[in-house]
DNA sequence: ACAGCAATGGCAAGCGATTGCCAAAAGTTG
DNA sequence: CAACTTTTGGCAATCGCTTGCCATTGCTGT
């Protein structure tokens, strides 16, 4: 790895005969050198193998070109496609992409931003864990876009779990079910919340019981819990805060011999990759993860142009479908 | 955003009552400083919210304490084991780690590291789909590890897939099997080969018919036309180039009404997950790939810090081994 | 032919650190 | 106590690029 010393725009102004400022110009500013000198000057660069320096422009300019994603948990399939959906608008763009787990932990996530803050032009906050109060507090020094988590005035995609969550309710409902229990996840999940108080209110609207159990973490392995409390609550149609949990509880429920949908019904929420092959396949609420990740980073991208003209929408919104599969039938007698 | 100047060692040191150096010292190299002044300068510093800005500091010294890793397809759930596992690495080493997708072109890998090249230390290549002369041209210059690739003289981890696909074989060959194919990946993909040449070998060994077939998309959308391909050839099992396609293909013989494990056996490469959730529950090799991505980071590392003194393993190979389910059984009579 | 301007290029001062070199202070040694 | 070594802190150059400001140059219009 013996460095050669890298081309600078001094090796290219000298070779060009012209002045460094010239030369940083002519990438810079391409308008404000004249189009003679601009060709020479590119040339000239071109030959010599010049690349500009992130490093050197960033210091001086204060304009990154990077951004940064934070997820909770980078295991979490369904982020797989907000994390996709990010890099490929991030690149794009020709942003540079840096991607930083926060292990479920607000502290991780506000360390994370701590460190990378000298080097970013903002952060894309998927499912945040950390409190309103926080959030608007880093977003005084910081650029932030938010996935799935909403805070008052700050700019943020959300996958739309209202309709959603009521579509699930019409559907369990048109099943004949009557009693229905939601395997929450994390308590600090803004997303946890809202899909609750949707759920609720759908279910209050058309008459049916419905109930709140958990928190359970988010994970295959928080199935086990999550359907054995299910089933002590009697209810015939359960909920789970995200196809991963669901999953989990599918695998739980036929270990212990519970037909599904014979006996129970289950619905999860993302349709992640596997939620079509396991058995039954899963009925779940999908929505657009891939455009949430590039909206997310669009939002960034807009604020850091000074279009103030046209302000950009600071809150989007994207519609979720339900998916229905196999593991939702009629409710049992 | 708006940027109330950040504290630079400049502040901290008019502060404290030292020069800029000092401060720079007693971060870049406290030994350097008096126990006392250091303490002092620390508290300054703790108290003005001082935090090194990397850029400035990478910009001088060339140490970015960053590194980036490139995948082909940042879709496929194969490499988010890899992902994690280097991210995980390069974070608790407080490496910032940036995540770039090569869309499985040479050309946009070539770019890429070409961008990125001032920006970070080295780069980790997930399955490389860059030639050898490139590679090693590209090497020249810079930092690399590579994962499940093999390159003359870099430093690299792969995942052993030669006894593995001996196993493939051997489990095959148990079941009564006596005529494989091999559903191969992109002929560019080093991996690919491997394989490829180690189910040859070993289905020599054992008197077994084999054959290539493909190359097709690694993904489930390539296992149509790999099913279908393979039916032709009146094979009794089909090995397919990663787990992706295998469910491909596992859907196509569902479509076809082919019974698995009835008249065919299928194996697929890596185990992600869903592998376990499909019907019939896949058959197929499974490697350590968190501890690749770990190892691999481990590797640039290493590389990093001039311990020529003990000269790291430059090549790493984790052991991998067959996970038996439901998709293979005895061959067909 | 001359004031008035816009276009173009150069100068030089930063951006926020690191680091080689030097000098002052402190500690050692016989 | 003189002579010497080691610690410790400061100075100033440097990394590669951006940008405000100034000086030229060449047109324009009258």
């Amino acid at each position: 790895m013996n460095t050669p010393r890298r081309t600078t725009i001094y090796d290219v102004a000298a070779e060009a005969g012209v002045a460094p400022s010239t030369v940083s110009r002519t990438f810079g500013n391409p308008r404000r050198v004249n189009a003679t000198t601009r060709e020479h000057v590119l040339r000239v660069a071109e030959r010599l193998g010049y690349r500009p320096s992130p490093l050197a422009t960033a210091l001086q300019s204060g304009h990154k070109a990077t951004i940064a994603m934070l997820v909770p948990d980078i295991t979490n399939p369904h982020f797989f496609g907000t994390i996709r959906g990010a890099e490929r608008r991030a690149s794009e763009a020709g942003v540079t992409f840096i991607l930083g787990n926060t292990e479920e932990s607000a502290a991780n996530e506000r360390n994370q931003i701590e460190r990378l803050d000298h080097s970013v032009d903002g952060f894309v906050l998927a499912a945040s864990r950390m409190s309103d109060e926080t959030t608007v507090g880093i977003a005084q020094s910081h650029n932030l876009a938010l996935v799935n988590r909403e805070v008052d005035g700050l700019p943020g995609v959300v996958v739309d779990s209202g309709p959603g969550s009521w579509q699930i309710v019409e559907h369990l409902a048109s099943l004949g079910h009557r009693s229905v229990v939601y395997l929450s996840g994390p308590h600090q999940s803004w997303l946890a919340n809202e899909r609750w108080k949707a759920l609720r209110s759908a279910a209050e609207r058309r008459g049916i019981t419905i109930a709140r159990l958990g928190p359970f973490p988010p994970k295959v392995s928080g199935g086990g819990a999550a359907a054995d409390a299910a089933l002590v609550s009697g209810a015939t149609a359960l909920v789970a805060h995200n196809d991963l949990l669901a999953i989990g509880v599918l695998r739980r429920l036929a270990e212990r011999g519970v037909g599904v949908p014979g006996r129970v019904s289950v619905v999860g929420y993302d349709d992640i990759f596997g939620a079509d092959l396991c058995v039954p396949a899963l009925t779940t609420l999908a929505g657009p993860e891939d455009e949430a990740g590039r909206v997310a980073v669009e939002l960034l991208l807009r604020k850091g142009s000074l279009s103030t003209a046209h302000p950009a929408p600071q809150r989007v919104v994207l519609p979720a479908h339900l998916v229905i599969r196999d593991s939702t039938g009629p409710a049992a007698p």
